[in-house]
DNA sequence: CCTGTTTTGTGAAATAAGTAACAAAAAACT
DNA sequence: AGTTTTTTGTTACTTATTTCACAAAACAGG
């Protein structure tokens, strides 16, 4: 299993940008194309498929539509992928709203909140109380998570979460997370995101000055 | 000039780190405290002080006060960072509501959007023309910018922080940005987050079965 | 004031990730 | 049919990051 999480992220690249080159109509493509596409270099292209088993043709390139359809099944989206989001703050609802999810196979099936006013159970996106979650995700299957709740509640939705039987959990709330059990948890902070470009901001204008 | 950009994020979790303990009355921490808190090894910890220069004491620890202290300015944070927005969608409007970022130090200045139902000159963060951005921008010295536009507009909004004097941008559009001149820009792309969260679930699950 | 214990700070070792280089295969051209 | 060109796939190399390990400093207790 590799583990290399960056590796991972590049294939989603690869996989994006290969939508788009087929939309364009080729039908092959090159290490180099990819490279460009993504900004890297050919030989981290073919260095990653080659971890993962895929291969090309010598002077051929890859196939377009067997290379999508080999990072899809890597990246696990060959059936659409159903998520639930626990919290309906500023962030739930962003997700909820956003489109972008479906186009990638991702089905927010459910929100989940304590604030009774904001239920919804027949709506496009139902939106249930917490205490209904494990009822929910043992009923339909679900593995995947969203955690947006409020710092105080992060730890005891995870904890909920892994009980339901998820198995992974991309988490919004600015802190660390104790996860028990073989599930996965990844952070989104946003917090932390600005403050780095803040810091590379400040650091190159040192720099420059020097 | 450092420009691991983990050990940057790991600068940042100590820092929130420090408050927390603060909070709970210590005067004093050592280094397997903050590893425990954000859970790395005490010798990381002492290995990311010393590439910032920052030095405690042997056997009495580092003093949290001036520990945070330090961090901040390496983090560029002794004062508030003002930042602008393009794009009042849902991400938009999710960071324009989010509390947490004023706690943090960061304020977010104005927002700008090209429709025009959605100005508000006078309220509390005004919503403004794209137009203006180069105006505001240059009066209020801002440099860092949040592009949460739709992917389509997304590198021209670019284009415009750059023109504008912006020296760092967080970007949220889905795509591969070109960017042109000393400006820094960090990717946030949820989708990409989930599918890795989905990677290693479905990972762990085919190791788990063998 | 000496001995034992704790904890830092750093240089060395180990691991991980990314880049380069090149042989081998395949197509294209003559 | 042979030669040249192109492009993969993999091994070797380089660079970056993390972990280990231990000397040196600082305090505590007798």
């Amino acid at each position: 299993m590799i583990t290399n999480k960056s590796c991972i992220i590049r294939l989603s690249r690869y996989k994006n940008a290969l939508y788009r080159l087929r939309a364009l109509g080729f039908v092959k493509v090159f290490s180099d194309n990819l490279a460009d596409a993504i900004g890297v270099l050919p030989s981290q292209v073919r260095k990653d498929f080659s971890l993962f088993g895929i291969s090309g043709n010598k002077r051929g390139g890859y196939q377009v539509d067997s290379l999508i359809e080999k990072l899809n099944t890597i990246l696990g989206k060959e059936q659409t992928q159903e998520v639930i989001i626990a919290g309906l703050g500023n962030i739930g609802n962003a997700l909820m709203k956003y489109k972008g999810f479906e186009k990638e196979g991702l089905k927010i099936s459910a929100c989940f909140d304590i604030d009774s006013t904001k239920y919804s159970r027949d709506s496009d996106i139902p939106v249930l109380p917490l205490e209904e979650m494990k009822e929910f995700v043992r009923a339909k299957r679900i593995k995947i998570g969203v955690i947006a709740v409020p710092d105080i509640a992060a730890q005891s939705v995870l904890d909920m979460m892994t009980a339901c039987g998820i198995k992974g959990v991309l988490n919004f709330a600015p802190l660390r997370l104790r996860a028990s059990g073989d599930i996965v948890v990844n952070n989104v902070n946003l917090e932390l995101e600005l403050e780095n470009v803040i810091y590379f901001v400040n650091a190159q204008e040192k720099t420059k000055v020097s």
